[in-house]
DNA sequence: ACATTAATTGTGT
DNA sequence: ACACAATTAATGT
């Protein structure tokens, strides 16, 4: 489990901070679609991604999800931050996006190192910067593209983070984080199956044109 | 193996 | 957006 820690985060941080990292570290597993974080918990730990891949929505009271954006390996997750340090509820609901593993730390041990470690510092600092440039592009996203680019750039993250052009979701948890109806998510579905973009089965959508990749 | 239900997807208004 | 049909998966008997 160790290994894993190493893996992940051995060349951001220096090696003693990497000891004790990994005196302190709880391993979590965890598997595709569980519910990492929910709305108005209270966090404790502070959370650092080892491997695979979990998705930050936002919800709103009246009925309406929306996907912010994914975290991936190496990251960690900036509204965890605030929550951690500002002991306040969870704003967020994080559900794991692909089945995989992440290491917990307590939140003294991470305002120690805060003045300990410049590798810290900076690894914090960072993650509030690219957190908020993916929020912009969540906005800009929001604002100016049309359904349809929406859910374009929709299947090209998820296949991106699943390494596969193959996309295990239904037409329907599609459209809960885009915030938009099922049939509107079928529609345009049907319509890039028809340009050959893609091809669609049951519970399970194929990227075939490989521009769209990458 | 079969029947019944639920879930998923397609289509027309 | 809504309603409904068609198809497939899940479950019980």
């Amino acid at each position: 489990m160790n290994i894993a820690i190493k893996e992940a985060y051995g060349t951001v941080f220096e090696a003693e901070l990497m000891e004790e990292l990994m005196e302190v570290a709880t391993i979590y597993d965890f598997e595709e679609g569980d519910i990492l974080i929910e709305i108005g918990e209270y966090i404790k730990k502070m959370p650092l991604l080892l491997s695979g891949a979990i998705k930050i929505m936002r919800e709103d009271k009246d009925e309406g999800e929306l996907l912010l954006y994914f975290i991936e390996k190496g990251d960690t997750c900036a509204f965890t931050l605030k929550c951690t340090l500002g002991e306040k509820q969870s704003e967020i609901r994080a559900v794991a996006e692909t089945s995989g593993s992440l290491a917990l730390i307590p939140v003294n041990k991470m305002e120690e190192w805060m003045g300990k470690y410049r590798s810290w510092r900076n690894f914090v600092l960072n993650s509030y910067n690219n957190r908020l440039s993916e929020m912009l592009v969540a906005v800009d996203n929001l604002a100016f593209m049309k359904m349809d680019e929406r859910l374009l750039t929709h299947l090209q993250e998820k296949a991106k983070i699943n390494k596969n052009t193959i996309i295990n979701h239904t037409h329907q948890e599609i459209a809960y984080e885009l915030n938009t109806s099922r049939v509107v998510i079928s529609r345009l579905l049907k319509r890039f199956e028809k340009e050959g973009l893609i091809r669609l089965n049951r519970k399970n959508i194929e990227l075939l044109d490989s521009n769209l990749l990458n």
